[in-house]
DNA sequence: AGTGAAAGTGCGGCTGC
DNA sequence: GCAGCCGCACTTTCACT
């Protein structure tokens, strides 16, 4: 898929200025990154096909939808033969409240990420809901205070 | 802000679209919620500027810009002063490796997400960026394997 | 008064040269 | 890089409740 793309100064102006704004106008990019209109287009459309644009996404306020609390959890399991690892990934895929999850290198753990919307939510989503995934051992929350930065993209 | 603002069945499906496609034309959206496009197009606006909609951004991927590895750290600080947590938090702002960083509970300390080329640029922000920090005493590297799920927003 | 549908206008995306 | 058509965003207006 998107692998090897070689990318010029433009290209890269273009990705930045997409990922700050996924809805600039194409002509208000072309002049961003001094290029014709059309020229501009051709690139976007290059990028989007070859897969380094993945998609566009509008992002909403957590705390305008009611969830305004962030918390990484480590996920320890008791047992990590392929089949209970496997039984585990399907079950977070089906949980609506779990955001992220990746398996991390180490200790054979799981990073999860979860938002809440109050205490009592978060007591029933750390307790039903992640103690309770199958192969469960441990589950280490750690809950964010203060976001101190966050992007979605990269700066290239 | 975007505190408090009620949102009913059609706002959800909107936001549950827009999450997913947020270049959706106005009349395709419309169509979608069961809507006539100046409605639809009433409700979007308004969603904009109660700050529900953040902003809209593209994805970019992460392979295709050569940034294949992602990599969560625990960062733990020699000490926890106001004016040592500011410098810190600051440094972390300026260094654009450092894709997301937020303050835990629990024992002070920061769990920083960066995302890293190869091997020795992994090496390289983790022992001269990260480290180099104003403060740090100990930083603990969770390497990501798999990514199980990855969301940018919420299902309404 | 607040919400939804219908019509007109201009800008911008997109396919030719 | 330039000129075309065409579609969509956006406004206004009207109908309903």
């Amino acid at each position: 898929m998107g692998s090897e793309v070689q990318l010029d100064a433009i290209d890269r102006g273009i990705l930045n200025a997409l990922q700050r704004d996924g809805r600039l106008s194409n002509v208000e990019l072309a002049q961003r990154v001094h290029l014709s209109p059309s020229a501009c287009l051709r690139r976007v459309k290059q990028l989007e096909e070859a897969g380094v644009i993945d998609r566009y996404v509008a992002l909403v306020n957590p705390k305008a939808v009611g969830r305004p609390g962030t918390s990484f959890t480590i996920i320890n399991l008791e047992r990590t033969t392929p089949q209970v690892l496997a039984a585990f990934e399907q079950a977070v895929r089906d949980v609506p409240e779990i955001l992220d999850c990746f398996f991390v290198a180490g200790s054979n753990d799981y990073l999860v990420r979860f938002a809440y919307r109050d205490a009592e939510d978060l007591e029933r989503v750390h307790g039903e809901v992640l103690m309770h995934l199958p192969g469960v051992a441990r589950a280490n929350s750690m809950l964010v205070l203060r976001t101190v930065k966050k992007t979605t993209g990269f700066e290239l």
